[in-house]
DNA sequence: TGGTCTATTTGATATGAATCAACACCCAGT
DNA sequence: ACTGGGTGTTGATTCATATCAAATAGACCA
């Protein structure tokens, strides 16, 4: 029912937004080249549907696999449930970003996506698109490297889990939403954290409270502003600094 | 030089291995219907090169990005240095199983590639690979999986990092490794670890003194047997209840 | 074969972050 | 405005694992 690929409520394409070719996340999520037509091709398989509520699922881990998302407004959160019960967030999708890949190995979803804040996304049936990539050598070549992208992310958060303290992990977590946001052609130095404290921690590995301290502990040096889920960076070179583990030297000195 | 990439010791593939269809990995590596003639055409894109010896590399990060590799014998381990110089173990591959997709996205390996202890390898050049996957289109789906499978196996590591202790986490890793090797129609409870302690604390986030500790700790337990590299699996149960994060009832009483 | 270097194990101690506990905050609904 | 429940912050304490230190055991080489 929560789930976007129910057809029930899916809405014509124009009423929402005219076409990839207008769409502004278009550099991030499409930067390809595809001529005109292949690009009216690709539109005519991609789902508009209604936006998700805060709160709802996108879909759910165990749902069968057939489509990815890209992510038109909002936040999506992806996680995974291990046998023992816990949830494990994998990862925080910001417009112009797409998910849903991690079911393609075994046809259905190994995590659960859930809508941050009120959020709209295209959905890309993927048998149509694995059709349209055979087609156009481009396309395929955007999908392989989507999801060597998202190997790549993985990669560096298992870095992080594995190497770096509380602070580091923070630092990091914060420029990468800034980065992010600048891409989007948005502040990198101010910008409103879309997720809970919570959620924070359970992607970071770290529980609430070392979380919040953190915050007020960068807070108290200056190097960001804090105001609930709004944040500002005073000191960008500092918490860059942060974030790549500042060797124990005379950098912090 | 020591890239298996390099031309110049190149062997003719029947003096190595006759072809696909006659390798015994074959349903790891390529569990995917391709017919006769389609098998051909990808056993003539791939290349066989010389073994590598310990230690060698068979890429590195940065390396401009051509091909990815599926391991036919030996061990690789697969790793990413970080701005500050420190290095992350993100993955070891056994014989049958493919590496070196991370270098898609960039056009170049965000990871080195090194061999474990004496190792060949088939390579298998990207742009041939995208040409005969836009033809056949079990294979593009094939790839398209085994990618997923990657990102899937990354995610396990973060559940893994984020919210396991040193004993579930060599839990994981002992039995991730016998299941792979009974796939081979290996021993599932006797086998050889091929990677030094060093990299396996590297790989889980643990300290080398910690990994040692739970080798000899299970051992107290009678759950394993180590004898060195040598490790024999004494109490499947026990560990793969362990691995899964033993809930604290009943299931261990 | 002995010697040196490295990998592994074991013990003692330190510490970063988790946990436990309490309180402040915010806002939704009445 | 009032109240209840989630969400976030702060403090005190505990604990798992890192770190430091040292002894052994292997591996490789001359």
């Amino acid at each position: 029912m929560s789930n976007a690929s129910d057809q029930s409520n899916r809405v014509p394409a124009r009423a929402i937004n005219v076409s990839c070719s207008d769409c502004s996340l278009n550099p991030i999520c499409l930067p390809v080249a595809v001529n005109a037509k292949e690009l009216d091709e690709l539109d005519e398989i991609i789902k508009r549907s209604r936006p998700l509520k805060k709160g709802e699922h996108l879909f759910r881990a165990s749902d069968p696999f057939s489509s990815i998302f890209a992510v038109r407004s909002g936040t999506i959160k992806t996680y995974s449930v291990s046998e023992d019960g816990e949830e494990q967030v994998t990862g925080f999708y910001l417009p112009g970003e797409v998910l849903g890949v991690d079911g393609i190995s075994t046809n259905q979803h190994s995590n659960s996506a859930k809508a941050l804040e009120t959020a709209a996304v295209c959905e890309i049936p993927f048998d149509k698109l694995e059709v349209l990539s055979a087609k156009i050598p481009s396309l395929q070549r955007h999908f392989f490297q989507l999801m060597s992208r998202e190997i790549q992310a993985d990669q560096q958060l298992i870095m992080l889990l594995s190497k770096k303290s509380a602070e580091e992990r923070i630092a990091s977590l914060l420029l990468s939403i800034s980065t992010r946001h600048a891409k989007r052609g948005l502040s990198a130095s101010g910008f409103r954290l879309p997720m809970s404290r919570n959620d924070i921690g359970n992607f970071l590995g770290l529980a609430v409270e070392t979380v919040s301290r953190v915050f007020t502990r960068l807070q108290k040096q200056g190097i960001i502003l804090v105001d609930g889920k709004e944040i500002e960076v005073l000191q960008m070179r500092e918490l860059c600094h942060m974030a790549n583990a500042i060797e124990d030297n005379a950098a912090s000195a």
